[in-house]
DNA sequence: TTGCTGACCGACG
DNA sequence: CCGTCGGCCAGCA
């Protein structure tokens, strides 16, 4: 049985599963999600399935996922600009020096909002 | 096939 | 306060 390879129930799908269901205007961390799927100590596969994102047909709010400091740490891989940044503003949130400001107002906690 | 790396987090000294 | 290390799982050379 090697099928198992991204089913549903696999921890990448359920990653991007729970990132589309960030609000608009608003932020989670790696920690969060992986701490929402069971998996706290997993934070970094959050992360390295964001990388993985462009591979799923549906589209990731990855700019939407930032560390627990609230630090745009993965903006290089947009693009390599500044477009993870731009998106976030885009969408109302503040931003300078690559740190999201009042990032408590616009965390969105998985576990708070979703059962 | 084996081994290393990776957009993190928390603990320890 | 800040540097370092371990852990989790999947992709890639």
């Amino acid at each position: 049985m090697k099928e198992n390879h991204q089913n549903e129930d696999s921890f990448f799908a359920k990653v991007y599963a729970v990132a589309r269901l960030i609000p608009y205007g608003r932020v989670t961390s790696y920690g969060a999600i992986a701490e929402y799927l069971g998996t706290k100590g997993s934070a970094r596969m959050v992360g390295w399935a964001m990388n993985s994102s462009h591979t799923q047909k549906l589209q990731v709010p990855a700019h939407r996922v930032v560390n627990r400091t609230g630090m745009l740490s993965g903006k290089h891989h947009f693009g390599g600009s500044n477009l993870m940044q731009e998106l976030l503003e885009s969408e109302g949130i503040k931003i300078e020096d690559d740190q999201i400001q009042n990032f408590d107002a616009v965390f969105w906690n998985p576990m708070k909002e979703l059962y």
